[in-house]
RNA sequence: GGCUCUGUAGCUUAACUGGAUAGAGCACCGCACUACGGAUGCGGAGGUUCGGGGUUCGAAUCCCUGCAGAGUCACCA
């Protein structure tokens, strides 16, 4: 049983004992003491006042009498106001330390047999990867490594929009402008490859509208009639005919975009188990319209569209098919959707990491695949994460205006090249472990900082100022594990003889003993509400906590016994290990050196 | 206009989902340690938690209302 449940169950018995009464779990609030009072944990006995018909303090007095009268792991109590402030002995917390040692895999939960599928990147072939993407892609990759740590099997998925008019436009564009240039020609990466003639694109387009304009033709029509825009659209036309010229384009032109993404990805240190492909599942949805409208759950308009009367949900009806037969972007959803739980009969749950700009998007498709009679639609859900804008404002990649993955993680490196040959410890490393750990660095310091705001913030990011190495980031984190690690290379020891039950603790080492049985409280609460931020400020806990412990005490000290020095240096250990842990379920790798 | 989300120190943010004197980091000022790693630690200053009501032992958190910003309500994805 964990420290938590024991403390509860003897508050529980402690007002059975004195009021004759039960209470119920609401009722008993344990939370862990402040750091400004006496204690690890704090009983906060407002509620109970009810039943003791007392005041306050003599209700936390009583049963702080009792508890301590009656559990041995107790070792003192003091009462402020209603909160009832609980010590427990230092032979309790270096049994408990020793538990926590025991554990290979410590904080991880047993296996759920529950399996996840987590959506997330999803993007667009026709430009590469942003900054927006980057938040998308950290988060949803720490999300799956947080579930896989509750004991889920997560199914890593990526949908990739690899069709429709924004596609055809950088085709077109490569066509008329391109002269044949690749990526081999060239030297530019795919995906930037392809971005260039997207851009391209628009640039002659706002041209053409500009000339129609000259001509006397209002605003409005002039973008619909721009001879570019006609051009895209019967290309569009072509792709759904099967056209092999246009079909072969677009699978070259979309193969160089797949390469750029995987260096990207492989950049970012996030990865898939499962590519879905909208050109693949843009027909599956179609079908289950049908029989949709075949059941009476959804209506067809005279000129033919097929709609889903959300009325009772107090909502606009939502298209499904067009008048001309052809789908839309939720008739996809719908079938991928469909798609996923007939591939995996024993998907318990369906995780959508898209960005809050389609909240709306999501209410609707969950609302329609329970009307159209899946029950599962109830275990899927959406992932939102507020929008990144720039200090100028949002990004619009049609303008050029975003913040490029490739570019930044290029910048962090340098970043973290200058920052850590200034004051790292890098004698006799290679240039390829340099590179390598730079990278860790740069990464760490980018995703930190990502991961450590709750999702559903908006967030700014000044490319120049928001990754910092000092301070609450992840290079402070990576810091204390690589300080840790240099203890445990220079001071002698052996793990084995480090089982000691007698020490006395300082209160550095009691609360950093506290702090590492939290450790798999975070994770679970992490997983329930898909919050790698929780983890990434414990981590950031338990670090501070270790240098201040790290300032406070000499671990090799001459005069300290060894079995103290063996004891500090144990604690050290697990304080590395829990670090590492935790920071591994954020996607962020820690050095020994650094 | 309807619906949804957001608003906390100059800046970036936390608060165990209603608990103690709202906690950190950056920037600013001042200290510590001559080492087991200073990418550190300690202290100072900085707050009407957007404004106004309400609920209760207790509100950044819940309810009402106003203000500001964003998203969405598309036969774009």
């Amino acid at each position: 049983m964990n420290v938590e449940d024991l403390l509860l169950q003897q508050a529980a018995a402690a007002v059975t004992a004195l009021y004759d009464a039960q209470v119920d779990e609401k009722q008993l609030q344990l939370q862990k003491t402040r750091k400004e009072f006496e204690g690890e944990f704090t009983l906060v006995v407002f509620p109970l006042t009810r039943i003791s018909r007392q005041k306050p303090e003599e209700t936390a007095e009583a049963i702080g009498t009792w508890m301590l009268e009656n559990t041995a792991a107790i070792q003192a109590y003091n009462v402020v106001k209603g909160f009832l402030n609980l010590a427990l002995t230092d032979a309790f917390w270096l049994g408990h330390l020793q538990t926590m040692r025991g554990f290979s895999d410590y904080g991880m939960a047993q296996p759920s047999g529950r399996t996840v599928m987590l959506e997330y990147s999803s993007p667009n072939t026709n430009k590469p990867l942003h900054l927006g993407h980057v938040r998308n892609n950290l988060l949803g990759y720490s999300v799956s490594r947080i579930l896989e740590a509750n004991g889920h099997k997560v199914i890593k998925a990526n949908l990739i929009n690899d069709r429709g008019i924004h596609i055809c436009k950088s085709m077109l564009a490569w066509q008329r402008y391109g002269n044949g240039e690749t990526p081999e020609s060239s030297g530019l990466k795919g995906d930037h490859l392809v971005g260039k003639y997207y851009v391209l694109f628009d640039t002659h387009y706002k041209e053409e509208v500009a000339e129609l304009e000259a001509k006397g033709i209002d605003n409005e029509t002039a973008k619909k009639e721009a001879p570019l825009l006609k051009e895209a659209q019967e290309m569009l036309r072509k792709w759904e005919a099967n056209d092999p010229a246009i079909r072969s384009l677009w699978e070259t032109m979309n193969n160089w975009v797949y390469d750029g993404f995987e260096t990207t990805y492989r950049d970012l240190g996030v990865s898939f188990d499962q590519y879905y492909y909208e050109s693949n599942t843009y027909l599956l949805g179609k079908e289950t319209v049908e029989e949709g409208l075949a059941k009476g759950v959804l209506y067809q308009k005279e000129d033919g569209s097929v709609w889903a009367r959300l009325s009772d949900f107090k909502l606009d009806d939502k298209l499904l098919l067009r008048a001309d037969g052809t789908s839309v972007y939720m008739t996809q959803d719908l079938g991928t959707a469909i798609e996923r739980f007939r591939q995996f009969p024993d998907l318990k749950q369906l995780i959508y990491t898209v960005g809050d700009e389609q909240n709306h998007h999501f209410k609707v498709l969950f609302l329609i695949l329970g009307m159209l009679g899946y029950n599962w639609a109830k275990d899927c859900s959406h992932l939102s994460y507020g929008m990144v804008d720039l200090p100028s404002g949002r990004m619009k990649s049609r303008e050029g205006t975003v913040v490029d993955a490739d570019d930044l993680v290029a910048e962090l490196d340098e970043q973290a090249a200058v920052a850590t040959r200034e004051k790292g410890k890098l004698e006799g490393m290679s240039e390829e472990e340099l590179q390598k750990l730079f990278r860790m660095i740069g990464l760490g310091a980018l995703k930190f900082f990502i991961l450590k705001v709750d999702p559903q913030r908006r967030m700014t990011f000044n490319p120049e100022e928001s990754v910092s190495l000092n301070g609450n980031t992840g290079p402070f984190v990576q810091y204390s594990h690589a300080r840790i690690q240099s203890l445990l290379r220079k001071i002698p020891h052996s793990m084995e003889d480090a089982v000691v039950t007698d020490q006395t603790l300082l209160a550095p080492e009691r609360s950093l003993i506290a702090l590492l049985n939290d450790y798999p409280r975070i994770v679970k609460e992490a997983g329930t509400g898909y919050s790698p931020a929780l983890l990434a400020n414990y981590g950031y806990d338990l670090a501070k906590s270790f240098n201040q412990f790290y300032n406070e005490v000499k671990i090799n000290d001459p005069q300290s016994p060894a079995a103290q020095v063996h004891f500090r240096l144990a604690l050290a250990d697990m304080v590395g290990r829990v670090v590492k842990s935790c920071m591994g379920l954020l996607g962020i790798e820690v050095p020994d050196r650094m």
